[in-house]
RNA sequence: GCUGUUGUAGCUCAGGGGUAGAGCACUUCCUUGGUAAGGAAGAGGUCGGCAGUUCAAUUCUGCUCAACAGCUCCA
């Protein structure tokens, strides 16, 4: 008895019944074999011993393919364990799964204090453990045989797994002394594990709730060669260097300040240049976009909130109301702009031929986020959305909806975001009582953004349960430097906001209609959005968002006098920021700072330059460019400056 | 909010039961120097805050505030 095997390239190879994917492995080349790590089976990963019995497709899977390095670390985390049990008996273990890079283990260590300090031992055990070559042994096993067998180990978390698993389907995984439940699949043996690293040790809730006990969280890498492992941390550090917060404060962009408050950002000169430029390129993109500019305050009344839904939802989780003292009325600061441009929207009459109407603002909001969830800039308590609402006819919606996925298209492309993820977020369809508004409304904006989405051809990943509770949205995301995924950019359809408004207009037929609205943030917030800019750019920001475009540097102060006039110059014509170094240093040193301030343009002026009335520019990271005239200095930069 | 780690000069960090140290930055002086750190001197700190133990606390203990990592949450 044969059967058939498809390989990826095509190809179709015939086994004999109950071959392994092993055992094709090798009849392909010893090489290949090695490197074999798990197998890929007609679209689900198995252990590369599995038999195969029938005609098959088959992926060999190896370090080069995601799921064959999930593989290798959920592999991993058994040995972490195996090492942990051996080192730390009666540690009691919840899960242990792979992640992006690398994997975790939940342990509950009893009575054990386990800190940074036992890293190194633990790793040492890995790696010994590694060395014995270990198989991995699948068994299949009763329940009542899993339930026995953790209840002398006396492993209450895994019993707790067992009550979940169905009898008949329950596996364990057994590899030197230690066996866990498992479904598998493992790579062949230990010995594949050459290089590891614990990364980061941390609490993390049984089953994520936080009415459970917290155990503790081994975060570790683990890789086939240890040139893999160093190549890693070196990545790792450079990624450091790239840390907003980090750069924020070498780059005086933003400082925090504890008297102010947490998660309340101050912008410094430079980092308030930096938003305003990227305000005004938004500005510029919007107006043509159709888009009005509007202006709210930072407070409004509650029953403003009470009408728009948010008090009922958020509420509780805001700031404490503002009470003014003598009405006795509650002001909440506002945690969004939307009911405020309703009421815009709401002032004047509006007729179907005014449809669509955009309002934008670069508006302030302010939200209570847990203290444990703050993070640098990119979740704080206090931001400017780039926010704006779209209010059309339902007939419009798609075609409305679809101009903003291009707008933010258009934007991304602009400042070199090409790496986004799109998601949409829909109701959660076993939980409809957690969102406003009727099935119809949901049903409606629902369609009108997947229909748009694949209009466009993007490629997204649906959520559900994940929608804001007053309609669905497709959201944007970037990775920040040390691989976290941020949402950016949104667009969020809402059928409910103009209905608690009351919103209308006249249609062609005398009567009063309902418009719909996108809330729409092409940024997100500014605060986020430059996060994850300095952070992609690593602060080396194009010339037209540089927070200072040029600085003068004079030879000696003898060429001051020059330098002055050669920066009013360039200030009355250019209208950027200049700085001009007028410090008693040699020039190389004022040409070293003005590197590391990320300075584009350095223009050294001294008797040469100054006898012959010219500059001689040198361009950050790439050097000297040769002299120029004023002149000639403003043609270039003017076309260089140009978005 | 929860768990863990951390908090010393403007910044980055060392130290440690007997009232503090480095480098950079800052101030002054010397130097007038042509492409990534010229030299000297000086100033600067209630060792996050509050309490406790102690003859003595920045160091030990407790509480508190903040930052960091993760968990939970997320408009």
């Amino acid at each position: 008895m044969t059967i058939k095997i498809t390989l990826p390239d095509g190809s179709v190879r015939e086994y004999p019944k109950g071959s392994t994917s092993m055992e094709v492995a090798l009849s392909i080349s010893e090489g290949l074999a090695r490197n074999v790590l798990a197998a890929n089976l007609n679209g689900t990963t198995v252990d590369s011993s599995l038999p195969i019995h029938a005609d098959s497709k088959l992926e060999l899977l190896t370090w080069n393919d995601t799921d064959g390095k999930s593989t290798f670390w959920h592999s991993s985390a058994h040995l972490l364990a195996e090492a942990l049990e051996s080192l730390y008996p009666g540690t009691k273990f919840g899960i242990g799964p792979a992640i992006e890079t690398g994997f975790y283990y939940d342990v509950d260590f009893g009575e054990v204090e386990f800190n940074q300090d036992h890293f190194k031992k633990l790793e040492d055990k890995i790696l010994e453990l590694a060395r014995l070559k270990s198989e991995f042994k699948r068994q299949s096993v009763s329940k009542l045989d899993a339930i026995d067998y953790f209840n002398t180990k006396g492993d209450e978390y895994k019993l707790d797994l067992l009550q979940n698993l169905e009898d008949g389907k329950i596996t364990f995984y057994t590899q030197g002394n230690f066996t866990d439940l498992c479904r598998g699949p493992h790579i062949p043996n230990t010995g594949f594990i050459k290089a590891v690293k614990i990364m980061n040790i941390a609490g993390a809730y049984w089953r994520g709730d936080e009415k459970n006990k917290m155990l503790t969280r081994l975060y570790a890498v683990t890789f086939p060669k240890q040139k893999e492992l160093d190549d890693y941390l070196v990545l790792l550090e450079e990624a450091k260097k790239r840390d907003h917060r980090k750069l924020g404060k070498e780059l005086d962009l933003f400082y925090f300040d504890e008297e102010v408050g947490m998660g309340l950002p101050l912008w410094a000169p430079k980092g308030e240049a930096l938003r305003q430029n990227l305000i005004e390129f938004l500005k510029k993109i919007q107006r043509k976009a159709g888009y009005q500019h509007v202006a709210s305050p930072h407070i409004g009344k509650k029953e403003l909130y009470i009408t728009s839904g948010h008090y009922a939802k958020y509420g509780q989780d805001a700031y404490q109301p503002i009470r003014t003292p003598d009405e006795n009325e509650e002001f909440f600061l506002k945690p969004m702009n939307c009911p405020h441009h309703c009421k815009i929207y709401a002032a004047k009459l509006k007729s179907y031929k005014d449809l669509p109407v955009k309002y934008a603002e670069f508006g302030t909001v302010y939200r209570y986020e847990q203290h444990g969830e703050l993070h640098g800039l990119t979740r704080v308590r206090g931001f400017t959305q780039d926010d704006a609402h779209i209010y059309c006819r339902p007939d419009q919606l798609k075609e409305e909806f679809l101009k903003v996925v291009d707008l933010v298209n258009l934007v991304y492309s602009k400042l070199g975001f090409s790496e986004f993820k799109t998601q949409i977020s829909l109701r959660d369809p076993n939980n409809k009582e957690k969102y406003l508004g009727t099935d119809q409304m949901w049903d409606l904006a629902e369609k009108a953004i997947v229909e748009a989405t694949q209009e466009r051809g993007m490629k997204t990943t649906t959520k559900e349960g994940e929608a804001a509770f007053y309609g669905p949205k497709l959201d944007f995301m970037v990775r920040d430097a040390i691989g976290r995924k941020w949402q950016i950019g949104t667009i969020q359809v809402d059928y409910m906001m103009p209905e608690n408004f009351d919103l209308t207009y006249i249609g062609s037929d005398n009567q009063k209609h309902r418009p719909v609205m996108i809330h729409r943030a092409l940024f997100g917030s500014m605060e986020r959005f430059i996060a994850l800019l300095i952070e992609n750019t690593g602060g080396q920001f194009p010339l037209w968002l540089a927070p200072v475009k040029a600085i003068i540097l004079p030879i000696s102060d003898k060429f001051d006098d020059y330098a002055k006039k050669v920066a009013d110059q360039l200030s009355d014509i250019l209208d950027v920021p200049i700085e001009l170094d007028l410090r008693n240093e040699k020039i190389g040193r004022k040409i070293r700072d003005a590197e590391i301030s990320k300075i584009p343009y350095m223009l050294v002026v001294g008797e040469k330059e100054q006898n012959e009335e010219t500059i001689q520019v040198r361009k950050k990271h790439e050097g000297d460019l040769g002299s120029q005239t004023v002149d000639e200095f403003i043609a270039m930069f003017s076309e260089e400056v140009k978005v």
